[in-house]
DNA sequence: AATGAATGAGTTTTCATTCAT
DNA sequence: TATGAATGAAAACTCATTCAT
């Protein structure tokens, strides 16, 4: 019984792997870290191997090695693997931490900016279901797990503020917004990641508005009859 | 990078481990298969180490050892450890599975069925919630991650069920019964065992009485105001 | 530049290697840790690789292959490589310990006692020198380094006592004890293992008569003139 | 299993580490090799982080960052890493024996001499305690290995020409002065820098005039009683 | 049916050395 | 002369699996 499902690495698109989402031409790549630089390459290797087949897929010779490197090249720019994916893990959460709030500020009303938020989560997991996951849920190296551990305490703390204060305007009724917060994002990702990780043969988009009326109904949205 | 903790495998109960939950006298030990032989206690030991350490700690040497056998002793009753895994999970998903529809039967209305079920569902992970996690989360053997699949289409397959009931019987607004249930699923399973549920330090038992109403909330269950 | 040199490993004597010293019929070798068992192979084989390469030849590789086992099987033995070490390093210094310890019980007065003690050293480190090279100063990993702190703290108190009390008896001038003690293992040590020893070309046993008359004059044993 | 202790050689004095000692004016610091030029710089940074904590520390890249350069440089410099130190060796080494015979040519008679050279030696180690373990007995590569054995030969010689002349002068008893100075250079450097050495909690300047005496009878000088 | 020693491919990490710029 | 990124062979250690007894 293998550990890690390695097949499929070295097989699969060798040159570029998906390219990072939001790798716009505002990205911060400076000078001394160039867009085609090796560290760039490492990050991008990890992360395309990271989507594809998960952290266990992801060693240090299959990363150097999508990556077109040795793998001992790794360590002249990341002092571990774990460090590498600390980078990776801050770069790609953030990410994700700074598309829902401008999310929430693209909407006025309280309900609406917590479904609002759910949405461009469940839509950015959506593109990336097996990376999601792995951001989401998969066991990591500790010094990783601490980072991801900060990102979802980021996701909550966003969606609490927000569940609050509509509560506190009487927009929604009485509830615990961190036990809200953290059941929406686990309902989210089980309803996207969960049915989507085995066989993509669903259209997951098309559950988008059904998942944005369950987000609305279960924060409490005043629902007619 | 040390993938799991594997800390206090050995030194631990060596004699039991938690026994099986529900493991009553209806149980489906069959005469080759005596409830002391060796195969069930490697199934009990695999449970218990699971249990406690998550998949991580679940080598083959600490299962037998735990098990009171020798590492190749596995061997004589399962073709790897992943079968022994698939067997594991098989049983003790098939029980939870049990356990909810039995809740569902108890209680007569639609809408409350669908909560009492989730209710169940939750208290009893809470009272594993090292195993729930590794039930529900955790990547696996690919042997055994369709296996959690399959269980995961059941859990889903029951609670659409009776959504759709009461759905159909105007109890409830319209909506996805498969993507609610598995939304439901993912929510409880985060809010209680997830990497955002609250520390061992807090009585997640308060809880309950929160995440019903949430549920209540999400299933859309009329709701004043 | 290799840090190590492994040459001539492989292609050494791959049957045996030197024998342990005083591998004599009286030995311990237990039921459960036969001679012929893969534990002794292993540390027979880690002490012949030390005995002509040093430490640094002596890589977890090179042990296993000349104890004609896989690298892997030496972790079934020993927890580590440090810990085979200790082991050997235990049984190797606690021999020489006994031997000196004898020695010096066949003799009556004390400087003469000192004499011989240091005579039984000087034979027996002539026996393995880069053994003796390796065990008196060849840096090591930090679990055998406090054995070997051990072990020659063991010599040193042996022969301070010997010297104190022959100085006590006024049979040596007033001297620091641990003083002299640490000088004589170090003035044998180098002057027939050590790096000023005479090469393998030189009969080196016939330096010992001129060593007793050294250490002889080292402690103060009167000399005439 | 970790061969040497690395620590505290990056975030250490950058700028120049403890200068050579003797780095008099009378240097034979060449046009070709000015005092500042790369080649010296790297084996001021050598000889710095070998002092400091042993050859194990001192790997290609400590050397160069040390000397301000990259790690390719020093094989502009110096065929190899071995080669390097070889040039170190011969210069630490030589200055060593400079001392010693310095201070042979201030004392008159024959046994005082040897009494005097010894605690030359005695004394500079004392100095650069770390640095005096790595020339006189840490395990090197090959190359090194053989200045080393060299210089231990200049040690001998110089010692052992005193003691033959002050053996002809029947000043001292008959004795091989070669095992007699590789005797007194093992006694010394254990004594004072080797394993059994008392720890850096202790003043060693207070064992020289016991070493004194320990030398004076090893030699020996008349001794009373 | 059971053993448990042995396997061997796998993991992460280090570092002297090279070479295109 | 100098750079410094890249190399690649080495290291110690893990663990699911096999097989002679």
């Amino acid at each position: 019984m293998s550990r890690a499902p390695v097949a499929g690495v070295d097989d699969a698109r060798k040159a570029a792997g998906p390219s990072f989402p939001d790798e716009d031409a505002t990205s911060g790549a400076s000078v001394a870290d160039p867009a085609g630089g090796t560290r760039e390459r490492l990050l991008a290797a990890a992360f395309a191997i990271t989507a594809e087949g998960g952290y266990g897929a992801a060693s240090v010779g299959a990363i150097a090695s999508r990556a077109g490197v040795a793998a001992g090249t790794l360590y002249r720019h990341f002092a571990s693997k774990g460090e590498l994916f600390v980078v990776l893990f801050r770069r790609v959460c953030g990410r994700e931490v700074v598309a829902m709030r401008r999310a929430a500020e693209d909407v006025a009303s309280g309900p609406e900016r917590i479904v609002a938020v759910l949405d461009t989560f469940a839509r950015r997991a959506l593109q990336h279901p097996r990376l999601a996951w792995a951001l989401l849920a998969e066991p990591l190296d500790p010094l990783v797990e601490a980072e991801r551990l900060a990102y979802r305490r980021a996701y909550r703390a966003l969606l609490s503020e927000l569940l609050r204060s509509a509560v506190d305007d009487g927009a929604l009724p009485e509830q615990d917004p961190d036990l809200t917060a953290a059941a929406l994002v686990g309902a989210v990702g089980e309803a996207l990641v969960g049915p989507l990780a085995p066989g993509a043969d669903v259209d997951a988009t098309a559950l988008l508005p059904e998942l944005r009326a369950l987000v609305s109904r279960a924060i409490g949205t005043a629902v007619p009859r």
